[in-house]
DNA sequence: TGCATTTCTGGACATTTGTCCAGTAGAAGC
DNA sequence: GCTTCTACTGGACAAATGTCCAGAAATGCA
């Protein structure tokens, strides 16, 4: 749990603390293709992705719609049925073998309620997040499909190189027919 | 305050606690065209829409973009903004006259740190933000124009009625030219 | 009531984006 | 080394959406 242990100890926690923080996750193994949370079931963790590349995607007329992906490094969340507690209206599957460590809501909240200091870490989350989607559903609206692609070259430059750019152009909403034009077009 | 002492009381905030709540806020008036956030600024409140109709929107190439629109009884907040401390990337306008009941940050903060179960409240808050935005964020990918529309009609009616349409057509995504086509195609 | 302003609609045409598909290149497995 | 699979590209055409604009309808105001 080496990574867990640095993050948070980094963020400032420390002695029997950080070790109650550390021991309510547990790190899960996946392989490619395993989900991690299934279309009409509940979505019981949030996690942190140790390491692997997984996809959030939503089946509409029987194709695959990824909405987003999540890298090494970052936290997931079904946040809908995570947090109303209702079925996941999407899946979220590993596209490589990776691992996540994994925290349940109870020991979420009891670590809200009795860490010190976890309350803010956790509502520091939330906004983040909050930020994050906000900025990315406003770019949906205002920016065209290239804007939105010439974006993600300068603030993800990570992403272009770890994901097959028909995930891209899903991310982006448009079809990879047409992210091939647009990368065609910026030459 | 009436009817911040209703909302309150009703999610089970009582006496002493209530009023400190309450007495956090004040209640600002707006006129038509007034600004409540604006552009290059840094937001420092958040707050309970009690009249009116506000908007927020975004000039991109001179034209006004409105990405969200707020009725009453609607908690408001520049968030990006608000969150990170930094200068806001949008306006947030009164389209008509009204009044917001406004609490600075520092009040928040002090709100979450000395009211017993305020912790809970904003975090509630902070993830049916992220709920709302997160579906809408989704739709703009998946679904199309049309789609999004029948949606809006049926999940906030009220919006339908009291927003003109070329405000609802930019929420959308597309120009109020395309929802007049929208419109006239699903008769 | 009547004038001015704003909002909404829809025609004509241009641009953007999607669909369908075939071809190429590289990676993976036997 | 050969086959198979997957990712990527791009042509041809169709559908969706934008632009520009003018007229109709609704609204606000004197």
């Amino acid at each position: 749990m080496e990574k867990l242990l640095t993050y948070f100890g980094n963020i400032g926690f420390k002695g029997a603390d950080l070790k109650k923080i550390v021991d309510s996750f547990s790190l899960q193994a996946f392989e490619k293709n395993d989900f991690v949370v299934e279309y009409g079931k509940t979505s019981k963790h949030i996690g942190f992705i140790n390491s692997g590349l997984f996809q959030y995607y939503i089946l509409k007329d029987g194709e695959e719609r990824t909405h987003y992906i999540n890298i090494e490094n970052t936290w997931f969340a079904s946040l809908l049925s995570f947090i109303s507690e209702t079925p996941a209206l999407e899946n979220f599957r590993a596209l490589t073998n990776g691992s996540i460590y994994l925290i349940s809501k109870p020991s979420l909240k009891k670590l809200v309620s009795e860490v010190p200091g976890f309350n803010a870490f956790y509502i520091g989350l939330l906004e983040q997040s909050i930020c994050g989607i906000d900025a990315s559903r406003i770019d949906l609206i205002l920016l065209t499909a290239e804007e939105r692609y010439l974006k993600m070259l300068t603030s993800d430059p990570e992403l272009l190189q770890q994901i097959p750019l028909q995930y891209l152009a899903s991310m982006l909403g448009v079809t990879p027919r047409h992210l091939s034009r647009i990368r065609n077009s910026i030459r």
